[in-house]
RNA sequence: GGGCGAAUACCAGAGUGGCCAAAUGGGGCAGACUGUAAAUCUGCUGGUUUAUACCUUCGGUGGUUCGAAUCCAUCUUCGCCCA
């Protein structure tokens, strides 16, 4: 398999730089691409770089993850308008292995190839070099105007924003630039990936190493993914779609690309998914013939969270959103035995109340706000109410001087509250 | 160290003594229409037992005034320029 060919055709390719195929096709190449553990998950914002180190490895390539503790400290000032606050070491640390363990999942790590994935982190030799090292050793073969006619550097000098640049954020791409002439001594890395926003960085380093050891090395960037209505990729009301169960439940990762737009779901596929060329020419026509039947996102959204949270979790995010989205959705519930349920919305938030004020009946819109946080004022919730935007069990409520009592419960113990289609909040009585 | 300027709600950004809970735009949330899509239209977007009312808010603190986002003093932070 061709890595080039194989990314072109998925659309996976913003920059290259002259000669890189020609490198791949010549020998067995070694490529890195760097993750600042800037949390303890990753989200799908890492994915697309992911999924070039994943078809790198399947085209007999060997890819370095390398997890960012030393740039992590400092804050890549690319496509941020603003200094960024530090991360302290005790942190980073945490945040390094549980992304390792993430990147397990998608990465061979343990076998025998001679291209197997390794893990590198720049903290383990950036960590000793006293400034003046650095300073004689890589900052002497960089100029101050090359630095500065970076775009990143640029934006932040003269964009609109003009917040101004620390010495530390400005120092960042030679920081990157070292571990990239690191790798290339060490590993005989020859190749950087990343997205395009990593270019300028990723430039520095391949220029320090033609500077300082006359060594050719090359750069592949994949475009920043977008959405069609400009919106941000991978962002919902509250926050980023993250890989880690806790952060982001199965069912909403599921929930996530289910509700991807028409206009960008065939893009997706070939970014997310192994599925062939042919694969995703056949989904789109049957798409085109049926669009209400969805086929491209149901298929996305299947394949990305088998492969992020395995055929089980995929299952039954399936079930909770057939049931949750059907005609008959009140009707099911209330037939709905408790262990169902309580399958049904492992991962939704709980909320808990007690037996006894359920008895004496809760007023609506206190159930929605002080005693589930749902809402975070009763104005707000009492608002959402008579615009029709409140649900109790799958039924509208639009009264908000509505009691709830225990007639209101399902399998004597659960109310299902609902914010609008699709936000749901089991509260518990206990 | 010197000079200039800025700080307003999620963001951008008006407002420069009472008509200001604060224009406008973006974003967000919700409703209608649909296909759990997009586009479009509508409503909401500081809080309070729906209220032409009250309370809290315009970087911090203190002051002037019947009354301050708005005026004064001071502090903090940031930017630009000079050294």
């Amino acid at each position: 398999m061709d890595f080039i060919k194989e990314l072109t055709w998925r659309g996976m390719i913003h920059t290259m730089m002259p000669g890189t195929e020609e490198q791949l096709n010549k020998e067995m190449t070694t490529a890195y691409l760097g993750i600042d553990p800037t949390a303890d998950s990753l989200h799908i914002g890492h994915l697309c770089g992911v999924m070039m180190l994943r078809h790198f490895q399947r085209c007999g390539h060997k890819p370095l993850a390398l997890v960012g503790g030393a740039t992590g400290m400092i804050g890549d000032p690319s496509g941020k308008s603003a200094e960024r606050n530090l991360l302290d070491e005790k942190t980073l640390r945490h945040n390094q292995e549980a992304i390792k363990k993430q990147l397990s999942r998608f990465l061979d790590f343990d076998s025998d190839a001679p291209n197997r994935a390794e893990l590198v982190n720049n903290y383990d030799w950036t960590k000793d070099i006293t400034f003046l090292d650095f300073a004689r050793e890589i900052g002497k073969h960089i100029t101050v105007n090359y630095m500065m006619a970076k775009d990143s550097v640029q934006k932040r000098l003269n964009g609109e924003a003009r917040d101004g640049l620390s010495f530390s954020e400005f120092t960042y791409q030679l920081l990157q630039g070292f571990d990239f002439l690191h790798l290339y001594q060490d590993k005989n890395c020859k190749l950087q990936l990343g997205g395009s926003d990593q270019w300028g960085n990723i430039t520095t380093g391949s220029e320090l190493i033609r500077r300082k050891l006359g060594g050719e090395v090359f750069a592949l960037t994949c475009p920043l993914i977008t959405k069609a209505d400009g919106g941000k990729f991978g962002k919902t009301e509250s926050g980023n779609i993250w890989l880690d169960p806790r952060y982001t439940s199965p069912y909403k990762f599921y929930q996530f690309w289910l509700n991807v737009s028409d206009a960008d779901a065939e893009k997706y596929l070939k970014i997310f998914t192994f599925l062939t060329q042919e694969e995703i020419a056949a989904l789109a026509e049957e798409h085109q013939k049926d669009p209400g039947q969805r086929p491209l996102q149901k298929r996305l959204a299947q394949e990305v969270t088998v492969m992020v949270h395995g055929q089980e979790a995929y299952d039954a995010a399936v079930e909770a959103s057939q049931i949750l989205f059907s005609n008959k959705a009140g009707e099911a519930l209330a037939h709905l035995d408790e262990k169902t349920l309580l399958d049904l919305f492992e991962g939704v938030p709980q909320a808990e109340i007690t037996c006894a004020e359920l008895e004496a009946g809760i007023p609506l819109l206190d159930l929605l706000t002080t005693k589930s946080n749902i809402f975070p004022s009763k104005g707000e919730a009492r608002k959402m109410t008579q615009q029709g935007g409140v649900s109790i069990n799958k039924n509208k409520v639009t009264d908000p001087n509505t009691i709830i009592n225990t007639t209101h419960l399902l399998s004597d113990k659960y109310i299902l509250a609902q914010k609008g289609k699709k936000n749901y909040t089991l509260i518990h009585v206990v």
